[in-house]
DNA sequence: AACACGGGGCT
DNA sequence: AGCCCAGTGTT
């Protein structure tokens, strides 16, 4: 065992308990709460959540009640948080939770870790926050903090193990739930990807990059690959009498798993001849181009032509969703954007 | 270890 | 245009 306490954490918690931000998920260390919070936050930004969680909240007060919800319901409520499988793990973990664990979630990083969607960074949260076990989840601001602290050159992910070990040496018994959101604050506020506030960092005596002049230039990354582009065409099959528009569901697994789409091609790398495209179209009528639009995936960008004309009958495994209840369906951002070029045709 | 998996905001 | 974000699960 290494020694602890050679970094000054009560400091850290000093600066936390004068600076931190009134989060509705600090309100109350309800492990559903925090949970829910969690979840939402992974790979996603506290502006965007905030939009999300207090619905999710209202709606859903407890985990029963999310429990008792439809996929379908969860799903919509989701739309356009994004990473789709999020939504229906959440799901699957709450019926988990509250049908079989008299609705108690484990207190332990190891037992939350088995539950769907709880991976090693969510289980420490969970049981730092809800449960004040001392651990120190890692995220990515923990490990840019980590990397700094340590002066860390090794550049990510094979860093990751290393990073992960020097953390938990920060670990301080007494608030580990207040360490983890201190550390996360610090660096989303002070320890910054780019232009970092050292001077102003509590942390900045005990900081190895600081003291070496490096800390900008951390932690240090492996170069990604550019992202290949995709063409697609998508059809807004539109019904004279009320406007109602064709949709359909995706398959369950994969990109946008379980949420709905407007009809259209598969989308390939090479743009679509109208010939081709056309044998993907809806029963209908007067296909006219009426906008293109770009849509960045994580692992590619997507080149989407949009087509509207008029439609009488449902094509297979399709249904019509009425503008006025677009809104409360399961569409993921991209169908959004690309409904939004129907009002432009009159 | 590498990849699939959204979307928004920043530089 | 590239990078980042309160990551997880599969291969």
């Amino acid at each position: 065992m290494r020694p602890r306490h050679t970094h000054d954490m009560q400091a850290l918690l000093i600066w936390y308990d004068a600076h931190q931000r009134r989060l509705p998920w600090r309100v109350s260390l309800d492990a559903y709460r925090v949970w829910l919070s969690e979840v939402m936050l992974q790979q996603t930004t506290v502006p965007t959540v905030l939009g999300y969680y207090p619905r999710f909240l209202e709606r859903w007060p407890n985990v029963e009640a999310l429990a008792r919800a439809s996929q379908d319901e969860v799903l919509a409520q989701w739309a356009g948080l994004g990473y789709y499988s999020r939504a229906r793990k959440l799901h699957a973990c709450a019926k988990l939770v509250a049908f079989e664990r008299q609705g108690r979630f484990p207190e332990t990083v190891e037992a939350l870790q088995k539950l769907p969607g709880i991976g090693p960074y969510t289980a420490k949260a969970v049981a730092a926050i809800a449960f004040k076990v001392n651990t120190v989840p890692m995220d990515g601001n923990i490990e840019r903090v980590t990397a700094r602290l340590f002066a860390i050159t090794t550049p990510l992910p094979a860093a990751k193990p290393m990073l992960q070990e020097l953390a938990q040496r920060l670990a301080v018994p007494k608030r580990p739930g207040d360490l983890a959101q201190a550390l996360m604050d610090l660096g989303s506020g002070i320890c910054t990807p780019t232009k970092p506030a050292c001077p102003a960092c509590p942390l900045k005596k005990d900081c190895q990059a600081f003291k070496k002049g490096i800390a900008e230039n951390l932690p240090a990354r492996v170069k990604r690959a550019a992202k290949p582009v995709r063409h697609g065409v998508a059809f807004i099959a539109e019904r004279k009498k009320d406007g109602a528009v064709l949709l359909r569901k995706r398959p369950e697994a994969g990109l946008l798993g379980g949420m709905l789409e407007l009809p259209g091609t598969p989308w390939q790398s090479e743009p679509w001849t109208d010939e081709a495209a056309l044998a993907f179209a809806p029963s209908g009528t007067g296909w006219r181009q009426a906008g293109l639009l770009r849509h960045v995936f994580t692992h590619f960008t997507l080149m989407l032509e949009v087509r509207t004309g008029s439609a009488t009958r449902t094509s297979q495994g399709a249904f019509w969703a009425k503008p006025e209840n677009l809104s409360q369906l399961a569409l993921p951002t991209l169908f959004k954007k690309a409904l939004k070029f129907m009002a432009l045709d009159v």
